[in-house]
RNA sequence: GGCGGGUUGGCGGAGAGGUUACGCAGCGGAUUGCAAAUCCGUGAAGACCGGUUCGAUUCCGGUACCCGCCUCCA
């Protein structure tokens, strides 16, 4: 069996992986809270945490593996979009329009993941369902005195947890020193935070012991993945800026409400995502969607692949550039293993050994440049999947471009058969081939840069002329010159 | 201010204490009427200053710069 070494956060050190139990690994990672559409940003954790899933599925069996990802639905965020609809005539209570624009959000995020070649977790549990899990789990540890409750509030005693920042590397009296947080009256301490706050009418709330409420951010995940994976499971990830205070906050919640668990046992945390060298911000006007980025013309599996460039533990820098140097990568590779069974091939074990050493999807890549160099085409493909590229049900961008110029051969020279001979593809070789054969130059030269400019290649050899679409084939601009 | 991460050739980007990363671009050659196609080959690196070592880009310390977190944020 292949080993897996992943760089564990929390020990700050490449460790081994060997999961509590080898017939079901469970991973837990923190989802994304459902308010708008999902930004460029929000891709990473998933791109980088779906490859893990696959390679563990790979290594241990998909159905011995469990992998949860939540949706965040109660969020002030999520309250304010749906109090700016109210107010802007839109119909409904106030927990419908709740309702609506987590509804239709999950639904963007489904999209928009699966576009980029993510699959489902196994379960994607929404933090509303788990409302009484997390009120069970906040009377335990008001019970085993880690949490107070105050004028409608509970907050976790965090000087109760005696580990508590060992996570992030900071000590609770260093961050008190340099906090810059105005401490709110009813806290004891100022890093003690909030598990059950109150709501008002404007507000959607639950009943529970300290009052109609609603759940502080950090509870739902340490319900969830209790409720879901038991008080130790095997993997946690998420982005490193959830790293604190929210990962540290799960581990205070769970070590203290279910103190013989080991809850997460590995930690992982990909690093940030920038835009040409900037972090991405609205105000720097670099801020974009997956859908946009969709929109604009980008195939999913072109934006998975620059994504996969990079090691999940470095800074990434979305660039046009790139993205057009994978475009090219990818139509290159895809004119060769389109017509090919994944099923001749076998996942080449240079590009499972890059994976299974921490993630390593750069190296993995270059394994599929070394099979690419040596042709095997078919475990070209199979690899490919592994990582979640070359796969028909991401390919499609690469096929239309060929397709919609000639449904079959694109060579013409010598005996082109009826069906081909009239495509734009082989009339305008034909007339290149002609202007040739009369060493017409100036005329084949002419024609020749009009075609590549159509986004073709030209390939001349002794013996025919083939155009072929590249990565920015434009059809329209080839049927022009006819 | 506190904590964490980063700095590799023209660009992107890995691994390894001592032997080619890889991709793109460049350059040279083959092929070609020509080449943007195809094939072959190839130069080029590790922020800065010290230390450890027979030997460091790789380990340790410091400096500079960049990024993130500490406040909703993946």
């Amino acid at each position: 069996m292949v080993t897996i070494r992943l760089h564990n956060s929390a020990t700050r050190k490449k460790e081994e992986f060997i999961p509590l139990d080898p017939s079901i690994v469970r991973m837990y990672v923190c989802g994304p809270t459902v308010y708008d559409r999902a930004h460029i940003g929000n891709a990473r954790p998933v791109i980088v945490f779906d490859v893990l899933y696959r390679l563990l599925c790979h290594v241990y069996g998909a159905e011995h593996v469990t992998y949860v990802r939540n949706f965040t639905d109660v969020d002030d965020k999520i309250n304010a979009e749906a109090l700016r609809r109210q107010a802007a005539g839109a119909p409904g209570t106030l927990e419908d329009l709740i309702r609506e624009r987590t509804e239709e959000t999950i639904r963007w995020y489904h999209e928009d993941m699966d576009a980029l070649g993510a699959l489902r977790p196994n379960v994607e549990p929404r933090a509303t369902e788990f409302i009484g899990a997390m009120i069970a789990m906040i009377e335990g540890l008001i019970a085993s005195g880690h949490a107070y409750a105050k004028d409608g509030h509970v907050l976790f005693r965090v000087r109760s947890y005696q580990n508590y920042g060992a996570l992030s590397g900071r000590s609770v009296d260093d961050m008190i020193a340099g906090a810059r947080v105005e401490v709110a009256p009813f806290k004891e301490d100022p890093m003690d935070f909030v598990l059950w706050k109150p709501s008002d009418d404007s507000l959607p709330g639950w009943d529970s012991p300290w009052g109609r409420g609603r759940p502080g951010w950090h509870i739902e995940c340490s319900a969830m993945s209790y409720e879901l994976l038991g008080e130790s499971f095997d993997i946690h990830g998420g982005g490193i800026d959830l790293q604190f205070p929210h990962h540290e906050n799960e581990i205070a919640q769970s070590a203290c409400a279910h103190p013989h668990g080991k809850f997460a046992r590995y930690w992982l945390h990909n690093e940030m995502l920038q835009v040409e060298g900037k972090k991405m911000s609205k105000s720097l006007g670099n801020f974009f969607t997956v859908r946009d980025l969709l929109d604009q013309g980008w195939p999913g599996e072109v934006i998975r692949f620059v994504y996969l460039q990079t090691h999940y533990s470095k800074p990434m820098d979305w660039t046009e550039e790139k993205a057009k140097a994978a475009k090219a990568t990818l139509f290159k590779w895809w004119g060769e293993v389109r017509s090919i069974d994944v099923a001749d091939g076998t996942v080449s074990a240079a590009v499972t050994e890059a994976l299974a050493d921490d993630i390593n999807t750069a190296g993995a890549i270059a394994a599929l440049h070394a099979l690419a160099k040596q042709g095997r085409w078919a475990d070209l493909k199979a690899s490919a999947q592994l990582l979640g590229l070359l796969d028909e049900r991401m390919g499609g961008w690469a096929l239309p471009a060929i397709t919609g110029v000639a449904a079959g051969t694109l060579e013409f020279s010598g005996e082109a058969t009826a069906a081909v001979r009239d495509t734009p593809a082989s009339i305008l070789g034909s007339r290149l081939a002609e202007f040739r054969a009369r060493k017409d130059w100036s005329s084949a030269d002419a024609l020749k840069a009009a075609i590549i400019d159509s986004g073709a290649q030209v390939h001349i050899s002794k013996t025919d002329v083939q155009i072929i679409p590249g990565p920015d084939f434009d059809p329209a601009k080839l049927e022009a010159l006819l």
